[in-house]
DNA sequence: GTCTATAGGGTGATAGAC
DNA sequence: GTCTATCACCCTATAGAC
């Protein structure tokens, strides 16, 4: 009978240390870069020897799969909060450029993580990049609310979502030298998107 | 008289021989990840055992060092090729971008060196650095002569070139989804920097 | 569930023989 | 200049005691 279905108590202790064990991860990361991380360290953080993490996750690869996907869930959220108005475009892109730019300069581990291929060895399983598929598609019924449908203007969209997170993080972390050209760079995308003239 | 100055024949061997140990860096590097590095691995490139290395080289950050010089005089090389045209604007970002885009994805490695913060615990010496910032107000004068001074349309321009290149090179390695966005993404820069409206 | 011990690798760097 | 040998770490992961 104890050793069957696990009591809902015990369970919801173990969701809670694989939090703690997660949370510890990311400081960590943001620290020594997302490459960086040791399990050595990441077990003293939270008070265990390294092998006793084993108990909680599979592998380094299923903690980095769990960062991944709680990366998303994150995305989503900021995604979710932005009032999406179809009569101010301009507006929207803005406020939502200026959010991404927050969420990437936020946690540059999880930048690293989300977007780049900074872990040598490491990419999402089948599942956690399922969970980033549908996120990058609720964007795309997000930005088809504004009237932007065209594919070649959506990638020339999250091209400038990814320049600025990516300039920002890069040559002036911690400022706003880009964040601050959101709203430019939205007034430039909705003109140009707006106009009836085909590219050649 | 045979210890003081090498005499130039010896030293040009010398030179050759970091040369042919760069090249094998950069080939091992595009294979691992330019963090995962080996010195065992890229002594045995080049028919060696790793301490002779340190013959070439000081350090693992020194030769880290002279790849990322590397890069940006490549990269110079490129600005270099490219025929600037005051009189075609949108023609000239164009072939810029598209370039910029090739360079990049030519060697990720290369790319994860220069422009992220991807080796946990590198960054370029002074003198490094000092060069990748030459390179860059190299590109500061040329955009001038297009006529674009305002820096803060200069930052857009650099968050579109990093923002083509780094969704390329991280959801499209290979294609050419949004390096054939160049032209339509400079007509819709130019279009904006030579309206005379100003953002809010 | 957590521990110790350890397997079985890897790393950058240095000393000193030749 | 190159080598062998080695220092002094690092790592992920597993076996098995408690």
């Amino acid at each position: 009978m104890s050793t069957s279905t696990p009591t809902p108590v015990r369970e919801r202790r173990r969701q809670q240390t694989r939090a703690e064990i997660l949370e510890a991860a990311w400081r960590l990361a943001e620290r020594d870069g997302i490459a960086g991380l040791s399990l050595r360290e990441l077990a003293g953080e939270v008070g265990m020897r390294a092998p006793s993490l084993y108990t909680y996750f599979d592998s380094k690869a299923a903690i980095y799969d769990a960062m991944f996907a709680q990366g998303y869930r994150e995305l989503d959220a900021v995604d979710t909060d932005l009032e999406l108005d179809p009569g101010d475009a301009v507006g929207t892109l803005e406020r939502s450029l200026e959010a991404f730019v927050d969420f990437c300069c936020a946690s540059v581990a999880r930048f690293q993580l989300m977007f780049t291929a900074a872990v040598p060895g490491w990419e999402p399983s089948p599942e956690a990049y399922a969970a980033s598929v549908a996120s990058y598609e609720r964007s795309v019924e997000g930005l088809a609310r504004l009237g932007i449908e065209d594919p070649r203007h959506f990638d020339l969209l999250t091209g400038l979502y990814s320049g600025l997170a990516s300039q920002q993080l890069a040559n002036d972390p911690g400022g706003d030298r880009w964040r601050r050209l959101s709203r430019e760079a939205a007034e430039m995308y909705v003109t140009h998107v707006t106009q009836g003239r085909r590219g050649a």
